[in-house]
DNA sequence: TCAAACAAACCGTCTGGTCGGTACAGAAAG
DNA sequence: CTTTCTGTACCGACCAGACGGTTTGTTTGA
């Protein structure tokens, strides 16, 4: 694969990010992801030879960078369930640090988009499952469990702009998960 | 408003939610809607004259079977965080209590309507906002957030079926959630 | 010069919505 | 009592636009 050839795909996935983000998901059009990208529809179907071709590369992208990022929170010492916390903070509370640019909020997004590709659904699906598997196993399961669920809940509740407390009391909710995330890690 | 027309008009939102519930939001179409009803797209589009007026009638149900629910719940003793809570377990643990048939799951498919109604979204965010309010003047502010939102995170979870923990760890995790929002209300 | 990387016109399907018509129950007229 | 009229509830063929995908032609770079 050309450098040329990578430079475009991965302005098409921008595109689609962008749209799915500022205007959903039913604004995903083949025209307009290529409009935004200022390519042509037959050039994006030349790179993704159809629309679940494109959401399928998008998703994988994400996964592959939210990986990453969770690898490096544990390598800079924090534990499972502390890091997996601070994944979901990280880029609010740090943008500068997005070098690693990852939103998370776009997990809400994407999710919509599972009803259309039930198949990849299933992969995915699968992966997630094995990773809170773990979860399962710390030395508090329900406190851990509570942590995803209020992470998870939160970053929908965003999503959508829907009873978004003030700044304040956002960061205290998420000192807080950090904070027991933390104990949690620690006795396991 | 005739007595033959609002069975109609029951079973035609009876007939859009169960698709959306079963089948997701992109088989939501008048012919299918029309045609799980029992009712031609013309008798479709006599009472509701757009998809449109059918999503929001749709929703508008929903929220009113919801506030019946919490009010009962509050009657019967519980404070409003606790009443929150049992009102997402309700007919989870206790199906046969399912009269007042309120599916909390379909909260996460309506909110993807959302992008197809901003006008009407922004209306129901108000009433969340002004709902959710009161949470942040609870005894523990950031406590209550963090039940909220573990909560949502949990319907969102179970509607996708992503790392759903075994039962015992689910009614675990709701039995814990039940007691801090006891003692929230008690301080409160 | 040749293949990769696009562009753009075009096609078929799906879907929201329109429109002319039908069935029928009751009121009004004769 | 019969006929005519009227409004509600409903049917189903049809239309127009949107959208995913194809085809064919053109440019670009090694």
């Amino acid at each position: 694969m050309s450098n040329r050839s990578n430079v475009t795909k991965q302005k098409l996935l921008d595109a689609a990010t962008d749209i799915i983000m500022n205007h959903g998901v039913h604004q995903l059009t083949l025209d307009e992801v290529a409009k935004t990208a200022g390519v042509s529809k037959g050039g994006l179907l030349y790179h993704y030879p159809s629309k679940e071709a494109l959401m399928t590369a998008m998703v994988e992208r994400l996964q592959q960078e939210q990986n990453e990022l969770y690898a490096s929170l544990q390598q800079e010492g924090y534990g499972p369930v502390e890091a997996f916390v601070r994944l979901f903070d990280e880029t609010k509370l740090h943008p500068e640090r997005a070098a690693i640019q990852i939103d998370v909020e776009k997990m809400i997004a994407f999710l919509t988009l599972f009803e259309v590709d039930q198949e990849y659904a299933n992969r995915w699906k699968h992966d997630l499952d094995t990773f809170f598997a773990q979860f399962q196993q710390t030395a508090d399961p329900v406190e851990t469990m509570i942590i995803r669920y209020a992470l998870e809940g939160m970053m929908m509740s965003e999503h959508f702009g829907v009873g978004v407390p003030p700044a304040e009391l956002k960061q205290a909710i998420i000192a807080r998960l950090i904070e027991r995330a933390h104990d949690i890690d620690r006795e396991s």
